[in-house]
RNA sequence: GGGGGAAUGUCCCGAGCGGCAAAGGGGGCGGACUGUAAAUCCGCUGGCUAAGCCUUCGCAGGUUCGAGUCCUGCUUCCCCCA
């Protein structure tokens, strides 16, 4: 559908060369008006959580794309929908969060984008958004009156989302058949209220952003706009930013910049050329070298990757501090003194330590329990000796110059233990 | 309103004659092989002061030497009839 449309306008142009662009409600509509630098686009985001995770990372690139290329991004804050909860993944009887737990999710949500946005007053210039300034206000009667009979109940049972749930018999709460509402809703009034003709997001958003453009229709606002980006996966399926380990975390106080380098840098071969056109600036032609390399070659690209987009989140400094790191840890083996490091008493490590709380310790093992299957199955190291027996005890000759050891749980996690 | 079913190891799905730390998957983690990749193979996947002890099968009681399993009440969810 995309590839056969010659966009004019460079935001469209770059959307679609670096494969952001899934689905548009009218492709040449909208090039005219980001030709003309007209576009006030909208992503919303949920503040179910104290920071955004790498899921929501290719939207905010698109709002990061959109200002670059004159006009104007609007993250909105879902402050009013959240206190209704989203019932999209169903089953979950999920929790009503209280007003105070979304205030502060949304405070820290709202630091991430000053990093990919510019906000201030001027023509292009982002801002921040609540939904909760008119939905918290609604009223019930009203709403229906001058909002609800707009929307047609035929049209609503046709949608996809809609019609799968009602073939297969499966529970469709009231709630979540107006949730479309609010979010079209939401998408009148930021019209109104900011002049905003464009609204991005998945692809699984789409029927909902459409239900808004038709709203609009009927309820008089000029002609609005529907974006959408692919639901991203890994090459092998998984979806992007779940692991074991808990969610890729945005903000530095969930997960660090290293952790977060060490993301990107074990992306899957197939994945690289993807990822380094969605989550990096890197020119196109840069871009097409490194994914032509083969082989082990490849390695170098995603450090590239790793490197680039560790500097969009946490800045060039702590990216290329993580990317040392790595060099120092994984290339030459040795001990970098800028791993994670946790403090230990001097004291105790002349007394002498126990090798299983140690790990426990340091974070890298949830129990001794683990920590003990860990040994039988030989996953941990001490200064890059394989632990052989539990009852290992680390004293103070195991330390380094620097009066450390290294933990090592598998290839990938090591952990300073420092003397103090 | 009436009738019938379901809830299991806090990631998910899911078996479970009254002796159960509880089958089997998926996912995840570790090991081997590699390139900090994928694929493949192997191991692990309640806690602890560890040949023992403690805590787990929606909640609260009860029967029993002994309860995930039987009984009673409650909660939540699903289905059918009205």
């Amino acid at each position: 559908m995309s590839e056969t449309f010659e966009p004019k306008s460079e935001f469209l142009r770059v959307l679609i060369e670096r494969g952001y662009v899934h689905q548009s409600s009218d492709y040449a509509g909208l090039d005219e008006k980001a030709l003309a630098g007209e576009v006030v686009a909208y992503v919303g985001y949920d503040c179910t959580a104290p920071s955004l995770h790498v899921g929501s990372l290719i939207s905010i690139m698109m709002l990061h794309w959109l200002q670059k290329s004159g006009n104007k991004p609007i993250p909105l804050m879902g402050g009013g929908t959240t206190r209704v909860g989203d019932p999209s993944g169903r089953d979950e009887t999920r929790k009503l969060l209280t007003p105070e737990q979304i205030e502060a999710n949304k405070e820290g949500i709202r630091k991430v984008f000053s990093r990919f946005l510019a906000f201030g007053d001027g023509r292009t210039d982002a801002l921040m958004i609540d939904n909760a300034e008119w939905l918290t206000k609604l009223n019930y009667i009203d709403f229906l009156r001058d909002v609800g009979r707009h929307f047609s109940v035929n049209r609503m049972l046709s949608m996809d989302s809609v019609r799968m749930r009602l073939e297969r018999e499966q529970e469709l709460s009231f709630i979540e058949f107006n949730y479309m509402c609010l979010q079209g809703y939401d998408y009148v009034e930021l019209n109104r209220r900011y002049g905003v003709n464009l609204q991005m997001g998945g692809s699984d958003q789409w029927g909902n952003i459409v239900t808004g453009i038709d709203l609009g229709r009927r309820m008089g606002t000029p002609q609005l706009y529907a974006l959408t980006c692919p639901l991203l996966t890994t090459a092998s399926g998984a979806k992007m930013g779940k692991t074991a380990s808990g969610a890729i975390w945005l903000n530095e106080d969930q997960l660090s910049a290293w952790d977060y380098w060490q993301f990107w840098r074990n992306t899957e071969d197939a994945d690289v050329g993807r990822f380094l056109r969605l989550y990096t600036t890197l020119p196109m032609d840069e871009i097409r070298r490194l994914e032509a390399l083969q082989g082990a070659e490849i390695n170098e690209a995603k450090k590239v990757l790793a490197t680039e987009a560790t500097a969009l989140m946490h800045g060039r400094d702590k990216a290329e501090a993580a990317a040392e790191t790595a060099r120092r840890t994984f290339e030459e083996g040795q001990t970098a003194d800028s791993l994670p490091t946790i403090a230990v008493p001097a004291a105790e490590f002349s007394a002498g330590l126990g090798v299983l709380s140690a790990f426990v310790r340091a974070g890298l093992v949830a129990s001794t329990g683990e920590a003990r299957r860990q040994v039988k199955g030989g996953g941990l190291r001490v200064n890059d000796a394989v632990v052989t027996d539990e009852r290992a005890v680390i004293g103070a000759a195991d330390l380094n110059a620097d009066a450390a050891v290294k933990l090592s749980f598998g290839r990938k996690k090591h952990v300073l233990l420092k003397a103090s």
